[in-house]
DNA sequence: CCAAAATAAGACCAAATTAGTCGTTTTAAG
DNA sequence: CTTAAAACGACTAATTTGGTCTTATTTTGG
């Protein structure tokens, strides 16, 4: 099954509860609780969207993260490649291109070239902004427990 | 960092070996030499293939696989799929999708639709017959070492 | 100005998935 | 009928991924 690792999946949520409400600083605590996502892995994923320059991280008392970019800058593409590295479907599109020895006996590469854009054109057709235009405010720990379009989706 | 699966490489490219030569039946151990795959690997993906229907076994004696449907009906998708199972990005859009607790706190499902539909589209966009079509024929065991359109790729 | 509490950051450990290997069964040719 | 080649299925090993814990930093309250 082709999914994309659930870090990835915690952190584009994770985003998106802090770009409902983009004034405020949350602490991991409060995004943990809300998301139920463990604390700790909460926490490595906000530290990798800091090192990202995707949020910005306010430490001591009543510190926590904020959006270092605006969320219609900041695209789903972003959000994966910050948890999991660079989209690259075969080993043979990165730097060390030369590494695969099956290179000279396979005529394919270029084909997947064009795939491999495909699929990040694909994810990154998306906006953060966009991924949360159209949910209800649940914000601080209060969470609506019946989005509609959810219902929509399950039946 | 986002890539497919070893097994998925290998078999789009133990595939596109067979659609180059749809007339004979080849080995596992002569596609095996030819891709360079470690044979009992390259065994595993065959077998998949003609589990999934793509190829057809011949056992015994001279036996061998060949393809099962024409080059022209076979995407990248498929085959993958094959190997790996279902495109499906996040865990919440399979058959389990109630298995997601967060599915009350989450409203960013339909967004997810969108997005895995757009990467299943770019994958199946590209068919087999197309992956093959600007290879040079290498056939047999004599392989061509500089094919043009790879260098170009790697400079 | 000092100390304590809360928080982020980094290093470490465990579990699960994936890749690869081996042995068995099946099948057709001689 | 025998033999040998090839597919098939079960098992073992390794890499990746996910989760936990400890350490360092900063700010607010006394």
């Amino acid at each position: 099954m082709i999914k994309l690792s659930n870090l990835a999946d915690y952190a584009v949520e994770l985003m998106c509860c802090i770009a409902l409400k983009p004034e405020s600083i949350r602490g991991s605590a409060s995004l943990a609780k809300q998301t139920k996502i463990p604390l700790p892995t909460a926490s490595k994923i906000l530290g990798l969207m800091v090192k990202a320059g995707l949020l910005i991280s306010h430490r001591g008392l009543n510190g926590g993260f904020s959006l270092g970019v605006n969320a219609t800058k900041i695209s789903i593409t972003d959000i994966i490649e910050a948890v999991d590295g660079p989209v690259q479907l075969t080993n043979c599109l990165g730097e060390d291109a030369a590494d695969c020895d099956r290179i000279s006996s396979c005529g394919t590469r270029s084909q997947w070239y064009r795939i491999n854009e495909a699929v990040k054109d694909a994810l990154g057709s998306v906006l953060l902004s966009q991924m949360i235009e159209s949910v209800p405010d649940f914000i601080g720990d209060g969470m609506a427990d019946d989005l509609p379009l959810i219902g929509k989706l399950i039946n």
